[in-house]
DNA sequence: TGCGTTCTGTGCGTTGGCGAACAGACCCGG
DNA sequence: CCGGGTCTGTTCGCCAACGCACAGAACGCA
């Protein structure tokens, strides 16, 4: 249990060069996020940044009547508190914590600090952010123009591109509130999917047994979003074998 | 005609301190920005910024099945192109003139230089990324809750805001591809409004006459934006009185 | 093993928006 | 002042998604 979790496992960590990434991982603290956790409270002064590893968390906006929609997902291929950044101290959105997991989390003032250096640290992070709008802006016309099922598709491979198994752990309901959705739309969907074999599932656990298939009935949104990332971030899946003494040293803080 | 023109009607450009200012402001270009002009293609390469003035564009995205919706809106508040300073060379959206009027154009060369000061540009220009980020991600979870009606009142205000009368000359067929939504259904929509009192338009003309009006109908969407922008954006529109010396002597450039 | 909770399936009626089609109104240019 | 193109108003059928309500199934805990 003690080599399992490393900041590396976190794309945009792992991009960093050395000197950058040394500077920054004395302060990186790990932490559980737990199922349902809120990092941030739409309106809420942000404290941390938080780069997720095994987690994944759905940034949304929620409305007055309730109503609200997933505006983007961030897993260990990217980092949450990007309107620090942008030097908003907070942020109208939302963040919870949407499958259960870990991910280290930095105060904003170290990420900050180096951000200002504008060197890799601020190029990098940039270049996360726009394919966070791109991702953002997709969701926008896919929710206008495209069916329920469609966006179903599109959200089940987006989350399984983050995670290590083929199985999420995710109630009907939850996933309808995540795109926003009625919880039938989401049983009449999966239903659909399920019985074109393409998933499968029990409460709160779906199976993903024929991805292909899947990405014959999604709309073009998901390639849109994953083109982008990949365009923007290519060279950041690299480096895998950094050295994990420096932060083994400081996992309890 | 000759004094009329001014970088500073731009609020970003308005908002530099002057050295900044004067560093950019003899590359600054002025050039009429006419209605349907295609600032962005779709994947294209940006070579240029553009700070628009009097005219307003419109950021949208456009799907294989020829369906689209407006991202965005950029007036004299913003700039076009802050996929450049992500350090994206591209963008999957388009960028469309919806109000014709003129704007100033940079290379993007010049104010990439000027970015990678790390100085009051790039925080400014960062500050205003994170309110289109705002504006973007309400304009999903709109598109998802809200109806038609609400979200013509959103746009007009949106777009009211930008413009020096209460009269935009629009037809709701291009209005409709704005929002994404059917001729038809702007037509009713803005009959109701009509009939309200509200506004008053002849084939392609919308002169708003009672602004409150249009408040009242209005989903919160727009006041979350126009708060965000206020609170990000605020020190903005002091600097009025800037000697236009410096530029007049390039207008023509 | 049994019980309560939570999740899923299904069946209503309702509705907002879509698609297509067409008539009338308006405007501009010749 | 006329005519053609464009913009607007309206209709009708259609369907996806909504909201509500409830029954059955699965699971977890005692």
């Amino acid at each position: 249990m003690s080599s399992v979790h490393d900041p590396n496992q976190n794309h945009l960590l792992a991009a960093l060069p050395d000197a950058e990434f040394d500077r920054l991982a004395p302060h990186l603290e790990l932490i559980p996020m737990l199922l349902g956790d809120v990092l941030y409270e739409s309106g809420g002064r942000l404290q941390h940044v938080y780069f997720p590893t095994t987690a994944i968390v759905s940034v949304h906006y929620v409305l007055e009547n309730g109503g609200s929609s997933e505006i983007a997902g961030v897993g260990n291929e990217g980092l949450l508190g990007v309107s620090l950044l942008m030097g908003g101290e907070s942020t109208p959105s939302r963040a919870v914590v949407q499958t259960g997991g870990h991910g280290y989390r930095l105060k904003a003032q170290f990420l900050m600090t180096e951000f200002n250096r504008a060197g890799p640290v601020l190029r990098l992070l940039l270049r996360y952010t726009q394919a966070l709008i791109t991702q953002m802006s997709q969701t926008a016309v896919c929710n206008r123009h495209h069916s329920v099922e469609q966006q179903l598709c599109r959200w089940l491979l987006l989350t399984l591109d983050r995670l290590p198994s083929n199985e999420l752990t995710m109630t009907q309901e939850l996933i309808a509130s995540m795109l926003g959705v009625r919880r039938e739309g989401v049983t009449e969907a999966a239903g659909k999917l399920q019985s074109h074999g393409f998933i499968r599932y029990r409460r709160g656990h779906i199976t993903v047994v024929d991805r292909a298939g899947l990405e014959t009935q999604v709309c073009e949104c998901y390639h849109v979003v994953k083109k982008e990332f990949a365009r923007l971030l290519s060279d950041v899946r690299q480096r895998q074998g950094r050295v994990a003494s420096k932060m083994t040293s400081n996992r309890a803080a």
